[in-house]
DNA sequence: CTATACAACGCAACCGGTTGCGTAAACCGG
DNA sequence: CCGGTTTACGCAACCGGTTGCGTTGTATAG
C-alpha cells in the first residue's frame, strides 16, 4: 500500500519551534515590526526562506480584519455595459496590478439594481477596497461603499464626492483632436453626433469639440451637435436626416464607435463616399473599428494604464498614504480610412 | 427593540446567549446538523432571522478549511485569447450562478506561463473549485490542479483525463448545419478555411463539416478544407488564392469570424458578390458580424448555459456528488446576409 | 554600585466559528 | 420501577495568526 504522507502545512508555530523562539516573535518579523532582535530576525528569515513558509491569509484576516483582497464590480444589468469588450482588458490590468502588492481580487456581480449583496459582501469577506468599472457617478452603490468605510475608485466617471477617487480618461482632449483633425483636412461643415447627455463621457466630449469649435474661429463654417443613443440604426436614421440634407457636414465626430458605423451605413446608402464626401470618427476603438468599409478613425482608451493606475490609487487609499485621487489618462488617436490623410 | 450591546457586528456567541444556548447549538442549527431540539431550534433561527445574524466567512474558513469560493483563472499571456469577447458574458454568468448558490469569485492573473501563482492561492485562499475558460487541454495548471486535488473544470475544451469535467459548445453540430445551409441554398463546391489545426474546436468543426459533406454525397461537387490563423490578414491573403482560381468554391465555412470577415474582403476585392458568387458564414459572432457588409451569418455560442453549467458541475464536484462531469451545449446559428435565405 | 530605561522576547488572550466528547434528561421495552 | 438507549445540549479544544502586556537581561545614567 502506497503510504501517503500528509504533508502537513506549517504554521507560524513550527516556525518558531524550529528557530527557538515563541510564535509572536516570527509573526513580528514577518510584518516588519519592531521587537526583535537583528541576529533573531535574520534566523527566523533564514528558516522562513528554508521550509518556503507562507502565512494563511484567512487566519492573518480572523485576527487583523485585513484581507488582502480587492473587489470589482460587475453590474449584470445593463448587459450592454459589460459586454463593452473595453472589461478584459480592464481586468486583466487591475488583476496583475493586484497580484503584484500581494492582493487578490474578487468579482462581485451586481444583480438587479440591488447593491445590498455588493455591500454584504464587501463587509463580510472584509475587502479592503473596490472597483467600479462600470457604475455611474450617482449609482447609490457608492453611497454606501463609502458609508462602510469602504476605499471606492470609480473607473470612467468622475465625482467629487468625498472619500471616493477616479481614473477616467481624456474624453474632452480627445474629442478635440478629432475634431482638429477634422479641420487639418479641409473639413468646415461639422457635425457632433454624440451619445446620450446623461453619459459623463459624452458631456466631456462635447466640451472638447466645442472647445476646438470655438478656437478655430472662421476656419468652422459650421457646427451643431446631436444626441443619439448608443445604437448603430438610431444612428443611421439620424445621420440619413442630417447627411440627406443639403447643407450636410463634411465631417461627424460621433460619439462612439457604433454611432459611427451608423453613420457610415447612412453615407452608403446615400451614395456618398467616406471620407471624401463625409469624414468619420468613431470612439472606444471596438474591434469592428478595424473592419468597417473603410475602416474607422477613432479613439482608443488607455486600458491598461486606467487598470494599473486604479490599483494603485486604491492601494494608497488603504494605507492612508497620500496620492493623487483623480486620475486623467491620456487617449490614443488610430488613424485609419474614414478620415483623410493628413498634409503635412 | 431589544438592546444590543456592542453596536456593530454580532458573533455567534451573542445569538447563543439571546437564545439562551451554547454557541455550538447555534452552529448546528446554522448548518442543518442533527443535535438540535425542535422548538430549540426555531427560536435560534427566530432570533438569528430577526437581527439579521450573518456567518463570518473568515471564521468559517478558518476552522472549516471551506471558503465557499470559485476561482476562474485569466491567462495574461496569450492576449489575444483573453481579449476575445466572450468573455464578460461567460464571467457574467459564472458570477451570477455563484452568487446564488452563496458562492464568491475569485478572479486570478496568470501571468506568463506560471502556474505557480495560481496555485499558490488557491490553496492559500482555500479555494473550494476553479473555473479554467481559457486553458488548453494540455496546459500544466490542470495536472497541478488536480494535483492538489482542486475541483477543476474546463470551457471550450475536452479531455479525458481523469477529474477535471469540461463544457464545451456543440462545435461538430453547428458546422455540420453551416454546411447543410450551403447546400440547402444551392452551393455545392465548399471549402472550409479552417483555423489552425492545434485548436480543439477547429477539429471538432472540421469534423463536423465532412460529416456533412460525407453524408450529402453527389450533392456536393467540391470540397476541401484549408487552415489558416485566426487572422484577418492571413484569411484574405489565402482567399485571395482561392477566390481567384477558375474552380472557386461557391460556400466558404470559416471557423471564425475574423476569418469570414477576411474571406469578404478578398471577395470584395476581386469584385465577386456576396453571397450571390459566393457564400460566407463565421463563427462566433463577434459584434462586428452585425456590421460587415454584407451581414456575416455565423454561430452564436450559448455563454449563458456555459457559465451556468460550469458552476453547477463545480457544486457537484465539490459535494462529491454525482453528476454529467462532460457537457456538450448546443449553439445557436444567427443567419444574416452572408448567406442566400433558404428555399422553404 | 544601584536605579532607570530599553530592547528582546514569551505568554496568553483574542478573532469567530466548528466539532468531538461528555453528561443529564427523556424515552423505551420489559 | 429499572437498566439501556437515544436525544439535546454544554464545554472546551481547536483552526493559524496577531498583539497587549509582563518579564527578563543588558546598557546607560546618576
Amino acid at each position: 500500500m502506497i503510504n501517503v504522507k500528509k504533508e502537513g502545512k506549517l504554521t507560524i508555530r513550527d516556525i518558531a519551534a524550529l528557530a527557538g523562539v515563541s510564535a509572536g516573535t516570527v509573526s513580528r518579523t514577518m510584518n516588519g515590526q519592531a521587537g526583535v532582535g537583528q541576529e533573531t530576525r535574520q534566523r527566523i528569515q533564514q528558516i522562513i526562506e528554508e521550509h518556503r513558509f507562507q502565512v494563511d491569509p484567512t487566519a492573518r484576516m480572523l485576527s487583523t480584519g485585513r484581507s488582502q483582497t480587492l473587489a470589482v464590480v460587475f453590474p449584470l444589468h445593463a448587459s450592454e455595459v459589460v459586454m463593452h469588450p473595453i472589461y478584459p482588458a480592464l481586468i486583466g490590468a487591475l488583476g496583475d496590478a493586484a497580484e503584484r502588492a500581494g492582493y487578490d481580487i474578487l468579482l462581485l456581480t451586481q444583480s438587479a439594481e440591488k447593491a445590498a449583496h455588493v455591500v454584504d459582501t464587501v463587509t463580510r469577506r472584509r475587502v479592503d477596497g473596490v472597483v467600479l468599472p462600470a457604475a455611474g457617478p450617482r449609482d447609490p452603490l457608492i453611497k454606501q461603499l463609502t458609508g462602510i468605510g469602504a476605499p471606492t475608485v470609480l473607473i470612467g466617471h468622475r465625482t467629487n464626492r468625498e472619500g471616493v477617487g477616479w481614473v477616467d480618461s481624456d474624453h474632452d482632449s480627445a474629442a478635440h483632436d478629432l475634431t482638429r483633425l477634422m479641420l487639418d483636412t479641409g473639413r468646415r461643415e461639422l457635425v457632433l453626433l454624440n451619445g446620450p447627455a446623461h453619459v459623463s463621457a459624452c458631456k466631456l466630449r462635447s466640451a472638447g469639440f466645442w472647445k476646438c469649435v470655438q478656437a478655430a474661429g472662421d476656419a468652422v463654417t459650421s457646427a451643431r451637435e446631436i444626441r443619439v443613443p448608443f445604437d448603430t440604426d438610431a444612428a443611421t436614421a439620424e445621420a440619413l436626416k442630417i447627411l440627406g440634407d443639403p447643407s450636410r457636414p463634411t465631417g461627424v465626430v460621433c460619439g462612439s464607435d457604433t454611432i459611427a458605423a451608423g453613420v457610415m451605413d447612412a453615407a452608403h446608402s446615400l451614395g456618398l463616399r467616406v471620407p471624401d464626401d463625409v469624414a468619420v470618427t468613431g470612439f472606444d476603438d471596438r474591434s469592428f473599428a478595424a473592419r468597417t468599409t473603410p475602416t474607422l478613425t477613432t479613439v482608443r482608451m488607455p486600458l491598461d494604464d486606467i487598470g494599473r493606475t486604479a490599483a494603485q490609487m486604491l492601494f494608497a487609499m488603504i494605507s492612508g498614504g497620500p496620492a493623487p485621487r483623480k486620475v486623467i489618462l491620456p487617449t490614443e488617436i488610430i488613424l485609419r480610412g474614414s478620415t483623410p490623410a493628413r498634409e503635412d
